[in-house]
DNA sequence: GCCAACGTTGGC
DNA sequence: GCCAACGTTGGC
């Protein structure tokens, strides 16, 4: 199994929202390193840390996990569509998304400023290569995440 | 709202 | 294929 870490404004869809629908596809994902990640590397049953962005505080607030395969983002087709994409063929569809469920929401919000207090922690993409909103975290980050919000570790 | 970091586009 | 211009992300 391999972990993620995927990032939504909750102004645009929280993980209260996802509590609420239990599932959702993951649309609107315009990243081409993103969409590889979401198309070649995922797997049905992968753990997720679903993450507030531009929020305050921005951080980590639970858990999803993978739901789907991938297969093609149909708001790329739509002209009305905020993710209507011209270039992309629909034979040949440019952009995909998988769906993501609900599993639970942590005890408390671990923060971003919080994360970058943990030298366990500095390989984090988040870290470093921050604006990708798809990518993935060690199983060793993960639980190290987890711990932190159940209060396991400090 | 600002702006740094980064990704994409397109002229050449 | 380079790179300047432009657009987006996302913390602050």
């Amino acid at each position: 199994m391999r972990y993620w870490l995927m990032k939504s404004e909750p102004d645009a869809y929280s993980i209260d929202d996802l509590e609420r629908d239990g599932t959702e596809h993951w649309d609107g994902i315009r990243n081409y390193q993103a969409r590889n990640l979401m198309r070649d590397e995922m797997e049905i049953g992968d753990r997720v840390l679903f993450y507030h962005s531009n929020a305050k505080p921005p951080g980590v607030v639970g858990i999803a996990e993978i739901a789907s395969g991938p297969y093609p983002d149909h708001t790329q087709f739509d002209p009305e569509q905020q993710y209507f994409d011209p270039k992309s063929d629909p034979e040949n569809p440019r952009w995909i998304m998988v769906d993501v469920s609900f599993v639970e929401k942590l005890p408390r919000l671990v923060s971003l400023h919080e994360l970058k207090e943990h030298p366990q922690l500095a390989g984090m993409v988040l870290l470093n290569r921050s604006r990708l909103s798809v990518q993935p975290v060690t199983s060793d980050q993960f639980a190290f995440i987890v711990d932190l919000a159940r209060g396991a570790v400090s």
